[in-house]
DNA sequence: AAAAGCACCAACCGCTGTGTC
DNA sequence: AGACACAGCGGTTGGTGCTTT
């Protein structure tokens, strides 16, 4: 569409907030509450663009964020809906009240993929231990943000040129036999409303679509198989997931549309992810419950 | 002690979905 | 129906501090 990017305003400050600047937001916000995001910076007398002050709401300001080391519990959880969710970092926040997207996909980023990988040193072993879906190992993903400047500066813009390249370094990849990351559907409105957020978060905008569907379905619906060497393991994709290699094409083809069958693969799947359950409800009931409350 | 490397994480960027006109 | 604005999301960057050499 063509729209500029928010902060392309001169004049507009950016990097990190400084304690005056996040006072004026949250007086202003505590006064007139969240939203208008555009319009916010200047009712506020803040030189930033709207975005940059939701964001720093978002994530920082609100009184019901919860600061600190995430708790063991809460790293497990992120682990298990990660398996289940993919990289889909807000819904994963929903359950972790307190927690941001952006806190969890850093933490997911920078220590739960080590953990895992060591956990899991043989990455091409299909057990349904291996928990770790979706992101590559780092050596993979030599663009990615860990590694990074004072070495040089030349690699800095290198993901989005290669971005923009459309997809290849030929020469530098390693085979790719994993089909992963979803490319998640937007489940806006979350169902699962952070603890004591009355933000726009609440708003429910589910399709039609994932109404018809029951929480199985919609949750089945939304597998698909990560192709390991040979083995499939399934993982949650958005409907629209991106296909990133011709084996995706398998994978496409694989994939089940009547609801039976989706049903049993769901089930499969759910075991695979839940071999160490609890005792309480039956992971199947809970998983049920975790996937109406996506419908709600 | 200094330099280099690494890890962390706040913030930005670009894209997409939804609502409104 | 199409264009646009807004809100939200995930990926990525880059600054900073810590660790290692």
């Amino acid at each position: 569409m063509g729209r500029a990017p928010c902060c392309s305003k001169v004049g507009l400050h950016k990097g990190p907030w400084t304690p005056k600047e996040d006072a004026l937001l949250t007086k202003y916000i505590q006064a007139h509450g969240e939203g208008q995001w555009k319009s916010l910076p200047k009712k506020a007398g803040l030189l930033r663009c709207g975005k940059s002050c939701r964001l720093r709401w978002m994530n920082y300001l609100r009184p019901d964020i919860k600061r600190g080391n995430i708790t063991p519990e809460e790293d497990d959880l992120i682990i298990r809906m990660h398996s289940l969710l993919g990289n889909r970092w807000s819904l994963i926040a929903g359950r972790l009240p307190g927690r941001t997207d952006n806190e969890i996909k850093n933490y997911w980023n920078t220590h739960l993929i080590k953990k895992l990988k060591n956990q899991v040193p043989d990455h091409d072993t299909n057990t349904p231990h291996n928990k770790l879906p979706t992101t590559p190992p780092p050596q993979e993903q030599p663009q990615s943000g860990n590694k990074k400047k004072k070495s040089n500066n030349s690699g800095k813009k290198k993901s989005k040129q290669q971005k923009n390249k459309g997809t290849t370094n030929a020469k530098e990849q390693p085979p790719k036999t994993q089909v992963y990351l979803p490319k998640p559907i937007r489940v806006k409105a979350l169902y699962l409303p952070r603890s004591d957020s009355n933000t726009s978060n609440s708003a429910s905008a589910s399709t039609s679509q994932e109404k018809e569907e029951t929480p199985t379905t919609k949750a089945a619906s939304n597998m698909v198989c990560e192709l390991g060497d040979d083995v499939g393991f399934f993982g949650i994709f958005g409907e629209d997931h991106d296909l990133v290699n011709k084996s995706d094409m398998e994978c496409q083809s694989y994939f089940p549309t009547d609801h039976s069958t989706l049903e049993r693969l769901y089930e499969e799947y759910f075991q695979l992810l839940n071999m160490d359950h609890d005792d309480d409800d039956s992971p199947l009931e809970q998983l049920d419950s975790f996937a109406e409350s996506l419908l709600e």
